[in-house]
DNA sequence: AATATGTATAATGTCTAACAATTGACATAT
DNA sequence: ATATGTCAATTGTTAGACATTATACATATT
């Protein structure tokens, strides 16, 4: 018969007016809030409730604060890192394993090559690609272990990218933020790193020739083989224990 | 030579300190914190930004405040609609369209009963998903538009859980939380809907029989045929225009 | 003239202390 | 037994002050 309150805090109210403004386009990116002491008098709060809508706003990634005599609250472009970084926090918490990752990985990169890839687009990316693998091998010869990793991953994001539709690049983003971590933390064997410059060169070559099926699923083999070593090597269970690493368990 | 100094708020330096103490299992969900009080004086700051690190954590969604005697902060499981939730608002802003969704429910979909099905899990979900399918039939009759909706969206959840995969299921949920508006916002033909219980009920049972490639295809190509009649009728271009439904466009 | 260096100013960051609102437990009255 | 009232603990909100930081501008130094 009667609905149940919604619980409210005041500064609830205040992110939702602040976001709507957002989304309606009154506040646009790189524009600034009032100070936080003009916001006292327009909305008739305290300054701490203001500030928590401010900070609230912050946290979500759609305001940036700045101290200083030329600060001030100002609205952000929305960028897709800092949300997969965000995100990739939380996930950190909830049963995720290196394996989930790997897997989801396997199947957007496959779903990606296989489906979505635009025949007429695909040229100009397979040069980058390649750059990507050269650029490996090249931190490989100098051992810049972490650097190489990178410009692997790199060659992945690029797939993603690919795609140019952006919920598939940042699902991509965030899974492979998480996973990275992982890779920085094990020293794969030579014929490992070998192995996997050749998987990318061949899946650059496979695209250029339109092969998209074939290379979707040399991609997907290519990710569950690096994924499986990896375990092997750092016997992980749950992504918890890896990342911190408690050296005193009790 | 130097390193930038890293910013760093007080209030950070405790929820860094919350967040691990949770990530290693020293706070586990339903624990509660101590009061803000106490936090005071075991941090030694003020309460303001005692209470900034709270919020900052419960916006993240690790942490749930209640008012009143037996009230506090207590560790909260992670809950996937949570961040779904979260990540919704934030993509609302990132030029992603209705078809951007579409198109990645499609293939995320198709690869899912394509590629990650054990088929000895199958036939225990074929039931429920059939009972979905009756469900959305009989709000179909008692015209409960809303409801009709959820349940079938419910259908296409439930290909996602067939994973077990959380990161599969939450890039799903995401995906799916947001397109829901869409549907709820327009309304449909009867023979629209006919078809959706009709396609709905043959997936189930190509599943039932092991084709699990015919029944991704069929999948597929059903999302890709409703959302494309969703997005003719709404005339949507953006998702941001749809959704807020501006009356006054300058 | 170019380059440091100091200073004022405006904004956020933090602290203190109080009061308001909410909730649950317990005592009390009916 | 069932309401009802009261108390205590806790978060929510307010007010005002001071601390810190970043920019702009004036001033001094070379």
């Amino acid at each position: 018969m009667f609905k149940k309150i919604k619980e409210s805090r005041i500064y609830e109210n205040i992110v939702d007016q602040v976001f709507e403004a957002i989304l309606i386009g009154d506040l646009k990116p790189a524009d600034k809030l009032p100070s936080e002491n003009e916001l006292v008098k327009i909305f008739g709060v305290s300054r701490v409730t203001v500030r928590e809508a401010i900070r609230y706003l912050e946290q979500l990634g759609v305001l940036e604060v700045r101290q200083g005599s030329m600060g001030g609250a100002f609205v952000k472009e929305v960028d897709l890192g800092d949300i997969a970084a965000q995100m990739g926090n939380v996930l950190r918490m909830a049963n995720v394993t290196f394996l989930h990752m790997a897997e989801a990985r396997a199947v957007l990169e496959q779903m990606i090559l296989g489906k979505l890839v635009h025949p007429d687009r695909t040229k100009e990316w397979v040069k980058k690609l390649l750059e990507c693998v050269d650029r490996a091998e090249d931190h490989f010869r100098k051992k810049e272990h972490r650097e190489r990793i990178r410009a692997n991953f790199q060659f992945h994001g690029l797939i993603a990218e690919l795609t140019g539709n952006p919920i598939v690049i940042l699902m991509h983003k965030i899974i492979v933020d998480l996973s990275m971590v992982f890779f920085e933390n094990v020293k794969p064997s030579t014929s490992m790193i070998m192995k996997t410059l050749e998987d990318h060169r061949h899946i650059a070559e496979l695209l250029e020739q339109g092969k998209t099926q074939e290379a979707a699923d040399i991609c997907a083999e290519h990710i569950r083989e690096v994924s499986g070593r990896i375990v092997d090597k750092s016997k992980t269970q749950s992504f918890l224990r890896s990342k911190i690493g408690r050296e005193d368990p009790e």
